[in-house]
DNA sequence: CTGAAAGCGCTTACAG
DNA sequence: CTGAAAGCGCTTACAG
């Protein structure tokens, strides 16, 4: 199945293979019934270059990988991630290139992941998901190291001037945490993301920043971490519970899922008596009782800057870092209780 | 950043390149004390191969394809998809194969992918989901042309001689509606999924069957048609409730959940009014309350035993035509009621 | 505007 | 067991 090659349309057309190279490269300098004929004969025969060679010979392979450092859970979990993919997915159809998907748990999947995730590899540049412990960390740090081109997705741990792109979390929970104190409530408490990611860190701090200006006082009782997935919110109010808040900031939606169903396993309500707010918009959150108040995130979008992020840098050779920082915005629905306080 | 070639390596420890090729690809007859000198200076410089060299010069990528035709919406609305392609991934880092991503929503997407998605691009095989309207029947259909190796995920709507994976869906609705008519629920109602689909199809013929053989007359108006999303199950259950089911089963777990919406708006109650049982043991459905009786699908093997056939068929040649059949089990939880009714 | 030629970095018979 | 050589299918200066 070796199928036709530059040379066989060449032949075929009696022109030499170089200017039927041009033709399929969009150069100009061909004359236009050069032009129509090839086009003619690489229509009729289907020709399609091979990857690999124009790789070879142009050291471009117009592939990039997404590089997902996670444990098994969380991925199937979070509606998040398939979202954000997919918004990766069309980018690279419409920017024509090829997508690599590479997901690691284990620090064996690292080892045997690594040669592939790189210009060796096969791919001009990579967009890697900052933080998720040791693994992602070291993933990170290596591919630095290896200087391809490069951006990370979500503020990385270290401000190792790598390019990034990012939502704007701590604005976003500033908002969201504002709109609850604005409605009058007064122990407001939250639901964290892992300390040891900046997404995590980031939404605390708009959380205790609210907190602060508003005059609140915040109890360490009021602060629990989880870990993005719904049983984790769960368990992180279950904990909070004995602090009795009259609202939660959930880092997550389906955090706050998990929440939500602490909060009527102890017979209480949302929001009458435990306001809740989320983050991510994610589709069950329309959908649960009560609707779910939550920050919304343009992830298909945010999928979508990235590549393109990413392509500028491999096309237009490296710039200065750049950083992206997208804005959210504020869904009010049921949960928060802003409704019943009119 | 040119990084090193197999001859650098080769002028380093002072033999031919093609000894250096050997110790790289762990041919047998290369001496040993050289074999160790290679490898050590592999392992100093940190030398990896040129992925684009060796498929150009080998005819092989060691890189496949996972095609999913979808609509934006279920991709990410449907836990099963991550949690699939989890298993392939997993499985690729495994056999050492890179994955390539493929998501078509458009036909326009179609068109731009499917260069990519043939040898000529740079794979060595694909998995293309079933299913799934034109784009997917087309994109197949021109690929099984192409001759590319190919495993089509889920039995295809044609039998068209390509090899494939697939559950056991019509045994497995079988059982579970034989378990709801063992517990001696009589009008049995059920949310298939789209007609279109082979998934759909075969699980609604399961549920018939389970019902003829138990000598329950199929009432039309206990049969819907639902889309493999939470707001196809509650309008589906919407349209079923007229009809007074005092049980349903629901094709796929996320139709039973919107579906549990329904019953609950309706102010009935699980499984005491209506019982309920979905398919595919997604994580949602031992958190719902009722816990979700359902049929659990092994979607992680699923995926990995996708890859190992496809693989098989890559590296061995064009055997006969596979088909691999996978069985599922029955999860009993509370929304069927058997535990209320010993 | 067009062609001949070198080169991208490997693998793989073919000799020895 | 080892090396020299051809070849994989392109791109890209370099001439003209």
């Amino acid at each position: 199945v070796a199928g036709l090659t530059l040379e066989d349309v060449a032949r075929k057309v009696g022109v030499s293979r170089s200017t039927v190279s041009r033709v399929v490269n969009g150069h100009p300098h061909v004359r236009d019934d050069v032009r129509q004929r090839v086009l003619q004969v690489i229509e009729e025969t289907g020709y399609h270059p091979n990857a690999a060679a124009r790789t070879l010979a142009s050291q471009r392979s117009r592939m990039i990988g997404l590089v997902l450092p996670r444990t098994v859970n969380s991925f199937f979990t979070d509606p998040y991630f398939p979202q954000f993919t997919q918004g990766i997915a069309q980018a690279c159809n419409q920017l024509d290139y090829t997508l690599g998907l590479f997901l690691a748990g284990t620090r064996e999947d690292e080892e045997k992941l690594f040669p592939r995730v790189s210009r060796r590899g096969f791919l001009d540049g990579v967009l890697v998901q900052s933080g998720h412990g040791q693994i992602g960390e070291r993933l990170t740090e290596r591919l630095i190291k290896s200087s391809i081109p490069l951006v990370i997705v979500g503020r990385p741990t270290q401000p190792d001037g790598a390019s990034y792109i990012d939502v704007d979390n701590a604005e976003a929970a500033y908002t969201a945490v504002s709109h609850l104190s604005r409605l009058g409530y007064q122990r407001i408490g939250t639901i964290t993301g892992p300390a040891s990611s900046t997404v995590g860190i980031d939404r605390r701090e708009g959380y205790l920043r609210a907190m602060t200006e508003r005059g609140r006082a915040v109890e360490d009782c009021l602060v629990t971490e989880g870990d993005f997935t719904e049983a984790g919110g769960y368990y992180a109010m279950q904990r909070l519970l004995p602090a009795r808040p009259d609202a939660v900031f959930a880092a997550s939606d389906i955090m706050a899922i998990g929440a939500m169903r602490a909060i009527r396993e102890a017979h209480l309500h949302v929001p009458n008596d435990i306001a809740l707010v989320g983050f991510d918009d994610i589709p069950l959150a329309a959908l649960s009782d009560p609707q779910l108040t939550t920050v919304r995130q343009h992830v298909l979008q945010f999928g979508i800057s990235a590549v393109e992020l990413l392509t500028d840098i491999i096309e237009n050779g490296l710039t200065p870092q750049r950083r992206i920082i997208m804005a959210t915005e504020l869904v009010i629905r049921e949960s928060c209780g802003a409704h019943r306080r009119r």
